[in-house]
DNA sequence: ATGCCAACCCGGGGTTGA
């Protein structure tokens, strides 16, 4: 089965460019983060006439989840338990699936803006709810299953995710407290799937529009693939398709593929 | 050339993203 995650900038935006990799990347389930629409706008026809069923979750604006499957999508979980609001908005970050027997989160972490920010509160409250969540499931499920979150996770693991940590003193995305977050949720029995890059010794899956990022390869690792041993011992293959991420009207992420055994 | 930010909402400019 293959699996992605994209952070496609606006699902309507990014339509011609979605479904003709659909086409040539002929992916079995996608997780994709930042539509930019609510769940009534999303491109239904279109990734239906594709060959998929479609689980989306949206308001508009800087938010919303959806899975697209051609392998099954079924018991579909909108949202996560208890989870933190924002301005009095609980936002559309988080969407569950169980497709062709794999349990598959998509999940769009918030920003954070900048340390000491309300929205850097917000995102490792955030962080705590989906762990939480994370928790609740597999213990529901048990050790068989395979599980998995996918998404934009809005930190970079480790220094070498990102293309200069002197960069980043200031920043969010590098912070001990965000890392932290990172940590309990891989302590509910999740690893990191580290995928391979195509070029180049680091696999960035997000470049800013800015100042050349891409083809100066300033970049950072922030979409990532947590599975449990169920998953990852499935996992044959695992890259970011950096291809995605030029020419006119790219997103400014690029999918992370994964190929697991049956 | 991988090429100098893009998408949204609103109604030309501000906000957000990371």
């Amino acid at each position: 089965m293959r699996i992605a995650t994209w952070n496609v900038n606006s699902v309507n935006a990014r339509l011609d460019r979605l479904a003709s990799w659909l086409e040539t990347a002929s992916p079995d389930v996608v997780c994709l983060q930042e539509l930019k629409c609510s769940t009534e706008d999303f491109p239904y026809d279109r990734l239906v006439a594709a060959g998929y069923e479609v689980a989306a979750y949206g308001t508009g604006r800087w938010n919303g989840v959806a899975v697209l499957s051609r392998v099954g999508l079924e018991a579909v979980t909108r949202g996560l338990t208890d989870e933190p609001h924002y301005d009095d908005v609980v936002e559309p970050r988080a969407i569950g699936v169980t497709c062709g027997g794999v349990r598959i989160w998509s999940v769009y972490v918030p920003n954070g803006r900048e340390p000491g920010h309300a929205h850097y509160d917000y995102k490792l409250r955030w962080f705590e709810a989906l762990r939480a969540t994370v928790t609740e499931e597999l213990e529901h499920q048990g050790t068989d299953g395979s599980f998995a979150v996918l998404g934009d996770f809005n930190v970079a693991p480790q220094d070498d995710d990102v293309y200069d940590i002197a960069e980043f003193a200031e920043s969010t995305h590098v912070t001990t407290p965000e890392r932290d977050a990172l940590g309990r949720l891989r302590d509910t029995g999740l690893a990191d799937i580290l995928p391979r890059p195509l070029k180049y010794d680091q696999p960035y899956t997000y470049w800013d529009y800015r100042g050349l990022a891409f083809p100066k390869n300033r970049g950072m690792r922030i979409d990532l693939v947590y599975g449990n041993e169920s998953f990852h011992s499935r996992v044959r293959d695992c890259y970011v398709d950096r291809e995605e991420r030029k020419g006119k009207g790219a997103s400014d992420h690029a999918p992370v593929v994964l190929d697991t055994a049956d």
